[in-house]
DNA sequence: CTGTCCCGCCATTCT
DNA sequence: AGAATGGCGGGACAG
């Protein structure tokens, strides 16, 4: 099924500047939690373009109209008191259309960018009505992007727990409790397990402990995820499997070749090119949504800025929303 | 020139 | 069967 045509998408191209230059407003907003969020007035001005079906409604397919999208995208109708704040890479953000249209990089186009969002614009978890319900067709005409996108990003905040599929279309916010539970249950020793510790690459054929470790904890305590076929080499798995190797290693500085061969080679019947798909999706949403300390541009070979922020929620300071 | 990663086609899975 | 989901290759773009 194609969501959206070629033309259709190029059409939309300013709106996209928009989206990922929106995103980055989170970084910041992570960076400052709850005192930056109750602080300033949201700029959000609309309010009514999302409208979340009942829970246990029926979730009839297409239900949403076409998107339009020669006028600016809307922004945060649900997380209204979200300030606008700057861009990790000191990038002035603003809802300005204008302004908005002049920035488009590929860089504000980013999976990480749109993720964080995905995360501005969730449902209020005072609003009883939505249940803390994320509608993909909703949250797709929010955002501004095509559907695509938006598993993208719910893959990732799924492996985390922050999130769970419910229905078809719908998908239901836990928030960083469960995440916290989950990084737990990921990090946490096993009783059988050999104590774990972390090196740079290991060029042996015999896994290293850390990685072997991991792999059996992952299929012990999420079997679905280690299982052969589709999901196997799914986004979700590959992102769950990429944070275990920092929650089971005594090193916060892992390089992405280490981190693709440890997680495809040493316990997966995958081929390398799923190392494509770890540098292309998992990390850098991991990242964003990880990140909550100084947003700041992280160098590609280096992941300790986002292991220092998610150390943040390990040590139970965490900076969410919500 | 190289490495990154956005985009969207289309295969697979689900309802 | 049609819709939802998401793997993956191509190529644009940044450094």
């Amino acid at each position: 099924m194609k969501f959206m045509k070629r033309h259709d998408w190029e059409n939309a191209s300013v709106s996209r500047s928009r989206r990922a230059l929106a995103m980055a407003q989170y970084a910041q907003i992570t960076s400052a939690g709850k005192q930056i969020l109750a602080a300033t007035p949201s700029r959000c001005s609309h309010a009514q373009s999302v409208q979340p079906r009942p829970v246990g409604a029926a979730t009839p397919s297409r239900e949403m109209p076409a998107r339009k999208m020669t006028s600016p995208p809307a922004v945060s109708p649900l997380r209204e008191g979200i300030p606008a704040v700057a861009h990790w890479s000191q990038v002035s953000v603003t809802d300005d259309f204008q302004t908005y249209s002049q920035q488009q990089s590929r860089k504000d186009k980013s999976l990480g960018l749109l993720s964080l969002r995905f995360l501005r614009n969730l449902p209020s978890p005072s609003d009883a009505a939505t249940g803390r319900q994320i509608y993909v067709d909703n949250m797709a005409s929010v955002l501004g992007v095509e559907r695509r996108r938006i598993y993208d990003v719910v893959n990732v905040l799924e492996s985390l727990a922050l999130l769970s599929r419910v229905a078809k279309n719908r998908y239901c916010w836990h928030g960083p409790e469960a995440m916290k539970q989950a990084l737990k249950q990921l990090g946490a020793p096993e009783e059988e397990s050999n104590p774990s510790s972390c090196s740079s690459s290991d060029s042996s054929e015999e896994p290293h402990p850390m990685h072997a470790e991991t792999g059996s904890r992952l299929s012990n305590r999420f079997p679905h995820i280690l299982r052969g076929g589709r999901k196997e080499k799914s986004l979700r798995t590959l992102s769950q499997r990429f944070v275990m190797l920092f929650l089971t290693s005594s090193t916060k500085d892992i390089d992405l070749d280490t981190a693709a061969s440890s997680i495809i080679n040493h316990y997966s019947p995958c081929g390398p090119e799923d190392e494509k798909a770890i540098q292309n999706h998992s990390t850098p949403t991991v990242r964003h949504c990880q990140h909550t300390q100084q947003p700041r541009p992280i160098a590609e070979d280096s992941y300790r800025q986002w292991w220092s922020a998610s150390a943040d929620f390990r040590m139970g300071r965490p900076e969410w929303p919500y």
